[in-house]
RNA sequence: GGAGAAGGGCAGACAGGCGCAGACGGUCGCACAAGGUCGCACUGAGGAAAGUCCGGACUCCGUGGGCAGGAUGCUCGCUAACGGCGAGGUGGCGUGAGCCAUGGAAGGGCCAUAGAAACGAAAACCGCCUGAAAGCUUAGGUUGUCUUAAGUGAGUAGGGCAAGGAUGGAAAGGUGAGGUAAGAGCUCACCAGCAGUGCAGUGAUACACUGGCUUGGUAACCCACAUCCGGAGCAAGGUCAAGCAGGGGUUGGGUCGCUCUACCCUCAUUCCCCGGGUAGGCCGCAUAGACAGAUGCCUGUCUAUUACAGGAUCCGGCUUAUAGCCCUUCUCCGUAU
RNA sequence: GUGGCUAUAGCUCAGUUGGAAGAGCGCCUGACUGUGGAUCAGGGUGCCGAGGGUUCAAAUCCCUCUAGCCACC
């Protein structure tokens, strides 16, 4: 019980996100799924490839190719979105299957860049998605 | 203080917050399954985790032998083993601390072009030394199809030499003296190198004496000798089980580049071939340990956002990449005492 | 991950005991033609993926890197 006030007394300042396992997107079977029947949206940096699931959360994967850099750089991109799509889950839409395609600019700008660079980036294409199902709905 | 040489170390730290993986303990769950959920506590990448260049462990392949093939290469030691490391020997470079290299008298191959000649005690372009003759001319003796002298031919042909020049990456010991027509290990002294003997050392070798005077380079060419190596690789391999539907074939199969001897299995549940369908879990697997694959972000202080960079069967090395520093020992130069 | 292969002209490829690098297509120049094509004649387009080493001499032999490709659940 001294636990929920410890949590809740940081609610107060800011919320406490999680990133579970069932956030992870690892069949194969669905992500053949999104490649054949997602739609996409993608600016310099990535790509994303999105298809609704019956879910009432999101699931992320990332792809990185073996050309983005080295192991040490393709973990790092693939740890910083990751923690993009934990921290801001209320700017992410809900209910779809993600997958974050990194395109080849962010490769050679990615030693001068920051995590909050990438961050940024990322949550335009998240406020895109929503833009673009929301006009499709109205439609 | 400056310029170097060798070796070793750190690889952001501390505090707080959010988050991740595993194990453990609860809890939900028919349940000691999968999965979810909770956690004041525990564990959680590197010096190179990399390249895959070597060596092992481990696993499977039926046993043994031979050939082929591969690796290493001064000596000794360390090691599970090594192509690794340590010490020593010899040679070269550097004022020095130190650094780099290491089989050429078993045999064969190759050394283009240039050069006389490229490993055969061979060869002769220029050169050095020696050095003709026929013929011709002139003069004389003599009148014969004769002969003498000088000149010319010619410093030519021929012979001797391996000193010097020229070529080349390299020219067959080097320097000096004697010697000779000119020269030459032709002779002598010293030096280099080779062989033998003695002595010291486990040994590579060192030293001394004696001898004949002397036969390049290339084994990252073949190779001799010595030592070692069977082949594949955790996607190895083992095991469990659901679903469906099994069918067919004949001397075939039993790791390998080749080969030999012996052996084993086998007319089908197991091996081989073909078709359909497809799906995997667990073990292997670890006091980090997954199977879409765990380390990130924020705040504060310290110069600090800061190099190279992330385990995938595991160890021992090597090689390559690397910010900013720190420590130890040593050398040379300058100044002061 | 494990085990392999390749890199030579703009493109596709040769290049065997180490001795000054070629073929085909394309390209450029000239001739023929009013112009173009076809045809004929001529031309090199090269730091042999990069850096060291062995050698008198390296595309070739040895070592280390860098790119690209293939096979095996």
């Amino acid at each position: 019980m001294e636990i929920s006030v410890i949590t809740s007394n940081i609610d107060d300042g800011r919320k406490r996100f999680k990133f579970r396992k069932r956030e992870r997107l690892k069949l194969r079977s669905d992500i053949s799924l999104l490649f054949e029947s997602g739609r996409s949206v993608q600016n310099e940096d990535f790509v994303i490839v999105y298809r609704k699931n019956r879910l009432d959360y999101s699931r992320i994967a990332v792809a990185v190719k073996r050309k983005f850099g080295k192991a040490n750089r393709r973990n790092k991109l693939r740890r910083w979105v990751r923690e993009c799509f934990r921290t801001s889950s209320d700017r992410v839409p809900k209910g779809y299957d993600l997958l974050v395609i990194a395109r080849k600019p962010l490769s050679v700008k990615f030693k001068t860049s920051t995590y909050w660079s990438v961050s940024k980036s990322l949550i335009e294409l998240f406020e895109r998605i929503i833009n673009e199902e929301s006009n499709t709905r109205n439609h």
